[in-house]
RNA sequence: GUGGCUGUAGUUCAGUUGGUUAGAACAUCAGAUUGUGGUUCUGAGGGUCGUGGGUUCGAGCCCCAUCAGCCACCCCA
């Protein structure tokens, strides 16, 4: 048996039909919402990508090997002793690499093309991105991801923009979620006010396990990365009112609008003004303010003072969106850039965007039952083959079917009929049509209903119509 | 990169303290009506028990190694 490449996939037909009604439904409302199309080719320049996910995201980019055979022709012979390292030989073998998302390639993009672009841009990618990761749970090598992003705009509306986005998306599919909030301006803010500003990425990193490894673990991980014991105080403070606030929430008593605003001012009393943490505050408490004027039905919006997220280009607003129903990792997650464009030679142009996990999504959708069936199968009638004698009749109703705008097929061998109509059958084909010796002679067929097993014989001209009004009353 | 679990037919799984020729269900194909599907009945094909080694008179079962898959950590969609 042949096998494909850990971590990837094949699609068949019916999951196809799942995957395509999440593709159509996000399409939809991104061009609702104004943004316009683009792609990005698979592979892009090394140095593109390395540098902008961190040092663990640099580890799971997928690297292409060039051509040739490098020890033939020399090239490698060219490094002696000291400079014979794996970073200066990858370099020399390797210097195309598959994307890791969509944002980064975005980036280049705006830049390379920034005099055909009018500002702000607002753009929408769908596209495959692969990733070095170890498989599991919800986590590909090759995973699709549907990127809008709004650049060239530094107005926190585009921020609310995204939020209903979300919404949208999730209510169209039917699937309620929480949209976790954060800045990163509030996490540095944080740092500072713990006197630990110079430790704000481990501070981060720690804090965004608190759901998953609880606030004793936090604390003594914070504690081992060599943060002062006062301002690990500090921090336990934090989270002792966070876990407090949590469970007043459980018992009902807060609401996630409520929690929060308390969570905003429990930070406000610890920020000093003015700082960057306060301005990040501001930026907050303006999203939760503008919110209001939307319905979020299917979406409910949190802001979670422990969201971190490890890419390492945000600056400012981060998002992150969970399954309420069930347990997978983020089915879509972003944040806003002040600087990503600057990396590449074109400063002071902020954006902000967010990114569907379709992989993730089809999933979570497919565990609660929720992909309609049958959206790509559109075949209405099959003509059964009676052979050769036949055929000549049987070709014309099927174009004159098709040219009435009936998805019709002609099963291609004169196969027992048995066979024939079990075909038909597997694949849902509503109308089976039979047109043998006797119905020739009188120019008529048999339409055989294939829900109720009802059968009428009609002339040749009323195929179509019957069909048609027929498939209507279902 | 680290750890845990699982590998028997296309799929889901049985398989006794190690004992003759490894089973079932579903799926597939064929037949039960030479012009009628979904239900029923009959039959057939399909396995080097992941792979390699070891222990034993004898291994699907025990031991070692290896590979693959799944799950968790890390990180993320």
């Amino acid at each position: 048996m042949p096998s494909i490449p850990k971590g990837t996939r094949d699609f068949q037909p019916a999951e196809m039909s799942g995957r395509n009604y999440i593709f159509d439904t996000v399409k939809r409302i991104f061009k609702n919402f104004g943004f316009l199309p683009i792609e990005t080719p698979s592979m892009e320049n090394i140095e593109t990508l390395t540098g902008k996910y961190g040092d663990e995201g640099d580890k799971l980019i997928f690297r292409i090997l060039n051509s040739g055979d490098f020890v033939e022709s020399g090239k490698l012979k060219n490094i002696s002793g000291e400079e014979f390292n794996s970073k200066k030989l990858s370099s020399l073998i390797s210097e195309k690499a598959l994307r890791y998302d969509l944002t980064v390639p975005f980036a280049r993009y705006v830049v390379m093309h920034r005099n055909d672009i009018v500002f702000p841009f607002k753009r929408y990618q769908i596209q495959p991105v692969w990733r070095a990761d170890r498989p599991q749970k919800g986590r590909f090598r090759e995973f699709y991801q549907c990127d809008i992003d709004v650049i060239g705009s530094d107005s926190l509306l585009n921020e609310i923009e995204l939020l209903q986005v979300i919404e949208k998306v999730f209510s169209s599919l039917n699937l309620k979620v929480t949209i976790k909030l954060n800045n990163r301006k509030i996490l540095f803010g944080l740092a500072e006010a713990i006197g630990a500003s110079e430790h704000f990425t481990q501070i981060t990193m720690a804090l965004d396990k608190l759901e998953k490894v609880g606030e004793k673990a936090v604390i003594e991980e914070l504690g081992q990365r060599g943060i002062k014991p006062d301002a690990v105080e500090k921090m336990a403070a934090f989270l002792r009112f966070i876990s407090n606030e949590k469970i007043s929430s459980d018992l009902g008593i807060l609401s996630s609008d409520n929690h929060s605003k308390s969570r905003l001012e429990y930070l406000t009393n610890i920020f000093n003004s003015p700082s960057i943490g306060v301005k990040g505050l501001e930026e907050m408490n303006f999203l939760i303010k503008h919110i209001k004027s939307f319905k979020f039905d299917f979406a409910e919006i949190e802001f979670d003072p422990t969201l971190a997220r490890g890419l390492d280009y945000y600056t400012g607003s981060i998002f992150e969106v969970i399954a309420k129903d069930a347990e997978m990792g983020s089915l879509c997650g972003g944040g806003r850039y002040d600087n990503l464009t600057g990396v590449f030679g074109l400063p002071g142009i902020s954006g902000v965007g967010i990114s569907f996990g379709a992989d993730r999504i089809y999933e979570v959708l497919k565990t609660l039952n929720l992909i309609p069936e049958n959206t790509d199968r559109c075949v209405s009638a099959m003509l059964v083959n009676f052979g050769e004698a036949e055929l000549e009749f049987a070709l014309s109703l099927l174009a004159q079917l098709r040219e009435a705008g009936i998805g019709a097929e002609l099963y291609p061998d004169n196969a027992k009929l048995k066979k024939q109509f079990a075909y038909a059958d597997a694949g849902k084909i509503p109308f089976v049509l039979m047109a043998g010796r006797d119905e020739i002679l009188e120019k008529k067929v048999s339409v055989k209903n294939m829900q109720n097993g009802e059968q009428v014989t009609i002339t040749e001209d009323e195929v179509s119509e019957y069909i048609i009004n027929a498939s209507h009353q279902f």
